[in-house]
RNA sequence: GGCGCUAUCGUCUAAGGGUUAGGACAAGGCCCUCUCAAGGCUUAAAUACGGGUUCGAAUCCCGUUAGCGCUACCA
């Protein structure tokens, strides 16, 4: 059985790279029919929140894809801890009880790799020194005399080799007694025998490491598979510090994202279906996700300090916006309405919907585009709006009077009868159809930009068009 | 510094020894049209550099350069 888990540790909101690797994963097990781990990697309690614990349950929810299992990593330290302890005892870690400050400096040669004379202490010192109170942290015993590498057979990036020569004896526990990460979750992993690691590519270096703690425990390896990352248009690795909120994934919820567009999108992103469709539905995505599309080079999101979405993503959503049901879009548009006008009543907010399906990118963009459907007032606008192309004040206050006239009998208001009536009338005017409509479009919207006129007229209704135009009239 | 990974249009990517190097977004143009959209057509735009191997290299090998990652008693 084929199990994946996905491991945040609470320490920001969750951002599009985390969101990601979890879709991956996610993907992965609805692919082979595997089971999908949530854990929570809380074991640093210096820099772990709640706020932050909350803002990632908020962005997995949104994703609306779910999980099957779920645990957090502090209710299993005792595990941990043993599972280092286990390692001891098999003589594949030591004590280390140099204290922190006097550790060597980094890039003196050779001297990285470990404390001098810690991991020849006999078992009998060590002992005693421990009994003593001294304390250490416990590193694993990289075998650098028995073994010339480590090869971890990624199913990304291929066998990826170091030599041992070149890996330093890592901590297991610290002096605190506390699981390094790197024990934690290796112990993790084993114990809720996870098949398979998805993750990052950040971690690629570490599972070398992670390989060894494996092999001390005893288990089977995870197979691993590493996601190239994703960098910011500065070049840099993504991140909640260097780059704010445009990387959470609650930035694009608020903006109105469907979130199946935003999955669709992220899903592009270092992985490709390679048959040239971008738009996928889940069970597209489902069927057609497999390791050997994952890319292996980094991927940038297209964002500015102006814009933080990358167009693409803008993109897609438009297309999954405009596949949705009236229903459901209008359902989907409620709340942004309602946030800015409180009074729009659902029936109304459905009979715009299919006016501005192919107007919208982004949910929230509702509230620009059909705005003077809600408002009772309009916003003052220029009266030079209102004239025509190629006519002048008098053309346009001709319309207007001519329209108002019109529209107050026609039989009944809707497109079919506002086309034939207004139509006639530009006809009677002897000027074009456009000339007649613009300025009727300004009247009643505010602006010269908007859905097709009949239909918007038929939405707003008579008691509101009537004394638009009239109020046209009054400041021509 | 050491180690690891990567390199195709501005961005996401396809092609994995033989293609006019394909698609998408964004940009430009044209068409459609009551405005705006949507849609259709179209233009411009890439194999980092240098050496090999080969009849033939974006593709395989080596080097250079660049970028990224890791290098904690962070995760």
């Amino acid at each position: 059985m084929m199990r994946v888990r996905f491991a945040p540790s609470p320490t920001g909101y969750l951002h599009i790279g985390g969101a990601r690797t979890f879709i991956f994963n996610w993907l992965y097990a609805r692919r082979h029919g595997g089971t999908m781990v949530l854990r929570i990697d809380d074991t640093d309690i210096e820099r772990n929140t709640q706020t932050s614990l909350d803002s990632i349950f908020d962005g997995l929810n949104w994703l609306d894809l779910g999980w099957d299992e779920f645990y957090r990593q502090s209710d299993r330290l005792d595990l941990h801890t043993k599972s280092a302890w286990a390692i001891f005892e098999k003589g594949m870690a030591y004590r280390d009880f140099t204290p922190a400050s006097a550790a060597p400096a980094e890039d003196s040669p050779g001297g990285w790799l470990f404390n001098p004379g810690m991991r020849e202490l006999s078992r009998e010192e060590s002992d005693r020194r421990a009994a003593a109170g001294e304390p250490f942290v416990l590193r694993y015993r990289v075998p650098r005399e028995t073994r010339a590498d480590v090869v971890v057979p990624d199913l990304v990036y291929g066998n990826v080799t170091k030599a041992t020569a070149d890996l330093e004896d890592f901590a297991l526990l610290r002096s605190t007694g506390v699981p390094t990460y790197h024990m934690a979750s290796c112990a993790d992993d084993a114990d809720l025998r996870i098949t398979h690691i998805l993750r990052g590519q950040e971690h690629l270096a570490n599972t070398f490491k992670h390989v060894l703690i494996f092999e001390a425990l005893g288990v089977d390896v995870p197979k691993t598979a590493h996601l190239p990352l994703l960098m910011a248009p500065d070049g840099a690795k993504l991140s909640k510090r260097k780059h704010g909120p445009v990387v959470s994934v609650t930035t694009y919820r608020d903006a109105g994202f469907l979130p199946h567009a935003f999955v669709n999108f992220v899903s592009l992103l270092g992985w490709s279906p390679k048959n040239d469709i971008e738009k996928m539905t889940r069970e597209q995505m489902i069927e057609l996700f497999s390791l050997e599309g994952i890319n292996r080079a980094n991927a940038t999101i297209n964002f500015t300090d102006e814009d933080p979405f990358d167009p693409k993503a803008v993109w897609l959503n438009a297309e999954h916006l405009r596949s949705l049901e009236l229903d459901d879009l209008a359902a989907q548009l409620g709340p942004f309405v309602t946030q800015q006008f409180p009074n729009a009543t659902p029936e109304k907010i459905r009979a715009v919907t299919p006016l501005i399906r192919e107007r919208i990118r982004l949910l929230r963009e509702v509230n620009t585009v059909a705005d003077f459907f809600f408002l009772d007032q309009l916003a003052p606008y220029d009266p030079a709006e209102l004239i025509p192309q190629k006519g002048d004040a008098a053309m346009a206050k001709r319309v207007l009077t001519k329209a108002r006239e019109v529209l107050a009998d026609v039989p009944a208001f809707n497109h079919d009868s506002l086309d034939a009536a207004l139509r006639g009338a530009a006809e009677e005017l002897k000027i074009k159809a456009g000339q007649m409509f613009q300025p009727i479009r300004v009247a009643a919207c505010g602006r010269k930009n908007a859905p097709p006129l009949f239909e918007t007229l038929e939405v707003l209704g008579k008691e509101t068009v009537l004394p638009r135009l009239d109020a046209a009239l009054g400041i021509l």
